[in-house]
DNA sequence: ATAGGGTTAG
């Protein structure tokens, strides 16, 4: 260690300084620094010689905001030949920031005449892209040119990086194209460009020309080819890789064997990661961040929460925000809130609270498990939010069954200024969905069109969807037809909007386009398409479709493809079919199954039946409401008012509450939503009296109430006036009075249509002369002069 | 190399 009492003349202090810089003491070196500011009062008076000296040392102990002003103070003629020194503070600015400021020397170096070199370019560039300051790269591009500098490799790279980091791909493929050589360095920057926006083929074929080219691949190649492989999910390519690197020798290396676990992970196939884990000979915390993850993406999220107490006994330090985001993801998916909070209070502790991305996962995390006062008090609590933020909240809102608060949301945060990307989409789009809210949902494609996310397969799926829960099935199938790429969603999502609009022929037809275009059908297609058939009383179709799933598919039957069979036989009348259907089933029927058999005994006024299929709902034990409810009604129906009177006893005593049914319309971008008998809107007056009119006008032409759809026990008249207010009929009401008298009415509920709502309907669209679609939970209905387009198989 | 928000069915 230098000691600084014994230094006295300026070739001394040189040589100390020297010292310091071979031992890096930044402190010595700062007290001699301090002497000569001292002496002179002002840092003018130093001799450039210990300046430059001074420079270097605050370089090389990372002090790059100290060493630019020591250099900032050489005089500007002794400045000059120091390019060396410049490039040196540059690249200590690139490499931890302040960025900016790399940025200014950059201009100041040019402005005093110090003239930028091949080695200026790569560091200014470097902090050029990590300010994602597109405009000022291209000028420095533009400086690069007229020095000549633009064809060195080492510039052109930096280039090729700096364009393919701020997402001008074209950009980076022109500087590419233009070098006249081209080493692996070169391919990897363009190789990591596509990988870091997701574009997985042209990636890998960038990777195959180079092979072709002779340019050996290296790790850093493999690197940045396994994110994108394992985004597009190619387990394909992603095996070659791995064949690769084996023979290579790659796999042992952290940062390889990391990266193929991840893509293993990402591809779903966890025994793999697994191996590969365990092979490697040193692991790191991103290492075990990558398996963590890569269980909670494959579902065993209790073994990645198991991996995370392991990894706190195996590895000393505490986790960094990035495990605990994964861990908490884990919660997510466990829907545990107990863990989950175990978790978050663990995270506070650790002081990562402040952080945006761990906030995010904890907020989402309370969202998905359903917590709605969690997930708002916390969210409300957050000090920064962004984009991500507001995604998590509608996300969740949604997906709990909230989609009215999820819309309030999106304008909020249209309020706060904060700008819907396409995840929020994600999340706006099946609100709109959910409410039928189109002129939101149509809004909500134009926003996505102007801000390009109409690239996305998924957003396009979305849209399919919400247009068809719209009832615009014209639209649904342009968005589907301009797709450039489909993927068996987009198929599904269309199958699904056929079946709801009781179209089955047509689901069938678009099944076979869909073989025709070579798009492997899943399991949701077939549930899809029986659900469809079963909804336009298709039963042979249906049972070929059950046939062929197993023989040409190779796809097995899960209790969900049972479960619409069921449907299909017992909504066209076979219910001893239905029956036999379900004895022959390999595993055992569940409340949910005897349900939907128990309705079709309710349709069919089969009591018999009814009552056995009642049995065994008690003894696999009752799971909802809805079970009581259509035994109720069953009774009703047979005028077994003690038996009635029993189910509702039980009901009550077990806990099972009758959902509150709710219906509501969109008028001018607005939804007015109504529960029965609601006098909490505006215009309720109006809405009642309209459909007193109504009620009269409906009798006159033959309509009688079936008043077995009231639970109640009150008198005849009574009764028809508590049907006379239903959520579904009040919305249709008001409807009517409000929107123009040319105009359609669609009204949605949150309920299957009651059966009186359903035949008092058919009257309404005579007496007002208009077509009036109702959107119930299982399909549409769509009235017209008197006539229902379900063929009553609802 | 790991990391927050995500589409179809029941």
């Amino acid at each position: 260690m230098p000691n600084t009492s014994s230094v006295s003349t300026i070739n001394n202090y040189v040589q100390f300084l020297e010292a310091c810089i071979g031992s890096k003491s930044l402190k010595e070196g700062k007290i001699i620094h301090q002497r000569f500011l001292k002496v002179d009062g002002k840092d003018l008076g130093t001799p450039s010689l210990v300046l430059d000296k001074l420079t270097h040392l605050y370089i090389s102990c990372k002090r790059p905001q100290l060493a630019h002003r020591v250099f900032n103070s050489i005089p500007i003629p002794d400045r000059k030949n120091k390019t060396i020194l410049c490039n040196q503070i540059i690249r200590a600015y690139a490499w931890d920031g302040p960025f900016k400021k790399a940025v200014d020397l950059y201009y100041e170096m040019v402005d005093s005449g110090v003239k930028p070199t091949k080695y200026t370019y790569p560091f200014v560039l470097k902090a050029c892209s990590a300010l994602q300051d597109v405009e000022t790269g291209v000028k420095i591009h533009g400086h690069a040119k007229r020095l000549n500098l633009d064809n060195d490799v080492y510039v052109c790279t930096a280039l090729v990086d700096f364009y393919v980091k701020c997402g001008c791909l074209l950009e980076a493929r022109e500087v590419f194209d233009e070098m006249p050589e081209r080493d692996v360095v070169a391919w990897n920057a363009m190789v990591s460009g596509f990988s870091l926006h997701g574009m997985c083929w042209e990636a890998i074929g960038l990777v195959s020309e180079m092979g072709q080219r002779r340019v050996e691949a290296n790790s850093s190649t493999v690197v940045a080819i396994l994110p994108a492989i394992g985004e597009a999910s190619r387990l394909r390519e992603g095996k070659v890789v791995h064949g690769f690197c084996l023979r290579r020798y790659f796999e042992v290396d952290v940062v390889v064997g990391t990266g193929l676990l991840d893509m293993y992970g990402k591809c779903g196939q966890l025994r793999y990661a697994w191996e590969i884990f365990g092979a490697l000979p040193l692991k790191n915390e991103v290492t075990w961040s990558a398996m963590i993850g890569a269980c909670v993406s494959c579902d065993c999220a209790e073994v990645g929460l198991e991996l995370f107490g392991k990894m706190r006994i195996e590895v000393g330090h505490s986790p960094s925000p990035v495990i605990l985001a994964t861990v908490i993801r884990g919660c997510a998916k466990l829907n545990d809130l107990y863990i989950g909070r175990k978790i978050h209070c663990y995270t506070t502790k650790l002081g990562f609270v402040s952080e945006l991305m761990v906030c995010n996962t904890l907020l989402s995390m309370y969202a998905k498990c359903g917590s709605v006062n969690e997930s708002m008090r916390f969210f409300e609590m957050m000090q920064v939010k962004d984009s991500v933020s507001y995604s998590a909240i509608i996300t969740g809102r949604v997906q709990t069954g909230y989609a009215d608060e999820a819309l309030r949301m999106f304008r909020k945060m249209q309020n706060v200024g904060v700008e819907p990307e396409l995840a929020t989409m994600m999340g706006f789009l099946p609100a709109c969905s959910y409410l039928a809210a189109l002129q939101h949902g149509v809004c909500g494609h134009g926003y996505s069109v102007v801000r390009g996310f109409t690239e996305d397969v998924s957003i396009c799926n979305a849209l399919i969807d919400m247009y068809s829960k719209c009832g615009k099935m014209d639209d649904a199938r342009h968005v589907f037809d301009k797709m450039s790429h489909k993927d068996v969603v987009s198929w599904n999502a269309m199958i699904v909007g056929y079946g709801i609009h009781g179209l089955g022929r047509e689901a069938i037809l678009f099944f076979q386009d869909m073989q025709n275009e070579g798009q492997k059908p899943d399991e949701v297609t077939f549930i899809a398409l029986l659900s469809a058939c079963s909804h336009s009383g298709l039963v042979n179709e249906g049972k070929h479709l059950f046939l062929i799933m197993t023989k040409e598919f190779n796809i097995v039957p899960k209790m969900d493809h049972y479960f619409c069979m069921v449907d299909l036989f017992g909504r066209a009348g076979f219910l001893d079919e239905a029956h036999k259907f379900i004895t022959t089933m390999p595993f055992e029927a569940d409340a949910h199954l005897w349900n939907s058999l128990l309705s079709a005994c309710r349709v069919h006024k089969n009591i018999e039946l009814g009552e056995e299929v009642s049995n065994k709902i008690q003894s696999v034990g009752p799971t909802s409401t809805g079970n009581f409810v259509l035994l109720f009604n069953l009774y009703t129906t047979a005028q077994r008012w003690d038996d009635a009177a029993n189910v509702r006893i039980q009901q009550k005593v077990l806990g099972f509450k009758k959902k509150p049914g709710c219906s509501w319309v969109e008028v001018n971008g607005i939804v007015h939503g109504f529960v029965g008998g609601d006098w909490s809107h505006q215009q309720s007056a109006k809405i009642y009296k309209k459909l007193e009119e109504l009620g009269k006008e409906m009798k006159r032409l033959g309509y009688r109430a079936e008043s077995d759809f009231v639970y109640q026990d009150v008198e005849e008249e009574e009764k028809e006036n508590i049907l006379l207010y239903h959520s579904e009929k009040l919305a249709v009401a008001f409807g009517i009075i409000s929107l123009q008298s040319d105009k359609p009415i669609m009204v949605t509920k949150n309920l299957r249509v009651c059966g009186d709502c359903h035949t008092a309907l058919k009257y309404i669209t005579i007496i007002a002369k208009r077509d009036i679609t109702v959107r119930d939970t299982s399909r549409f209905h769509h009235f017209r002069d008197g006539i229902c387009s379900c063929g009553e198989f609802w």
